[in-house]
DNA sequence: GCAAAAGTGTTGAGATTACACCCATGC
DNA sequence: GCATGGGTGTAATCTCAACACTTTTGC
């Protein structure tokens, strides 16, 4: 081989229980085997990059629609040791509840694992999983990424819920509805959630991003 | 050739005359022949894409020590007429005075342009200029970028045009000087710079980056 | 002494934070 | 009627934008 190969690797990230939580595969082959790590392949002659994203996931998970991202692109020569591939790191996110991994044992184990309680990675992916994260939080302060987790229709503490567990941190009820409705963010779509208690008035995000 | 080729291309920022420039080659082979586009090279087995970056500014303008930073990363089979090639692109940074670029016949064309009136350049480039400017405005913002755009010691003023170049609007000196101190940004070095008329104080850029 | 760039504070508006009580429903 | 989560306003603080005059030097 006189070149590098292209690869990419895929963080995706879903909300589940309360938690931030990633996509592992475990590794099959070489010098990681039996590690776990963030989904991925070589990208083939003629793909574009994100197509490769969007088809492993597919293959892998069965899930199609998602927020795709490119992340960073890693290229030291001695990261991967059966030779030298530039990876293109996306990161996605799909709105919970996401469908079971299939545990078909002719497929490698997947598994959902919360992202601030990851095991030692194969091919340094923790490094990759720290910049997910961080561009994770960093954008849903100012964009609306926050729409890659939640359904169309939701109350405004699911979405409350989704900024503090990406956030880690609690935020004031009222001033996070304020936020996000005079940002334009979210509107009101006239619908209710019932539950055991009061029932939830039922937000969409806007249209334009911004 | 199976797979797809990894090449990085540059984009190379100096302020000249008041004007943010770029860096561009004149393209010598291909369908792009006679057009002009960012600086860029194959990236060889074993080496970081980081090094084929600045290996490629070195051979080309003889300079070695500039701020680099990865852009964002281009995949799209047909954006390379002489086949599918995974650029990674970079943005540079180098402070004034920019020494001349060679007019060697050996070697393709050099020109420092104003980002603001480019041409129409090779190889979809020119979605690369738009990228790297989003990011050089959006990061001096809150970053010590304009570092890379100057020497060690400069007066506050100086800075300032850096940023109203790079932002592309007037700032007020009183609120530009109170910001940047405050922040931290910079600190005196007790020497004065002696010139026509009143004399300036030196400023440095503080160690920590924030 | 004059031309030219350097240097310096205050005020108002808007945004952000902190904080506690009532409401609507299911059971 | 009570437990539970849903919904709401105000005051204090901080941040950001607007704005004009004095100082220091070379000539």
């Amino acid at each position: 081989m006189r070149v590098p190969t292209v690869a990419v690797d895929v963080v995706l990230f879903t909300i589940d229980a309360g938690a931030l939580k990633a996509l592992l595969v475990q590794v099959r082959k070489g010098p990681f085997a039996g590690r776990w790590a963030f989904p991925g392949g070589l990208v083939p002659l003629g793909e574009a990059l994100e197509d490769t994203a969007r088809r492993e996931l597919q293959e892998k998970t069965g899930i199609a629609d998602l927020y795709l991202e490119q992340l960073y692109t890693f290229g030291e020569p001695d990261r991967d040791p059966s030779g030298h591939v530039v990876s293109v790191a996306y990161f996605a996110l799909v709105p919970a509840p996401v469908p079971a991994p299939p545990d078909d044992p002719k497929y490698a184990r997947l598994e959902w694992r919360d992202v601030r309680k990851l095991p030692r990675l194969g091919y340094g992916h923790n490094a990759l999983a720290d910049y997910a994260l961080a561009r994770l939080q960093a954008k849903i302060e100012y964009s609306d990424v926050a729409r890659g987790l939640l359904p169309p229709e939701f109350t405004l503490a699911e979405l409350q819920e989704v900024y503090e567990t990406i956030l880690g941190r609690a935020l004031d009820r009222r001033n996070f509805r304020k936020r996000v409705l005079q940002r334009g963010l979210v509107r009101p779509v006239k619908r209710v959630r019932r539950g055991p208690h009061r029932p939830a008035e039922l937000y969409a995000f806007a249209q334009r991003e911004r």
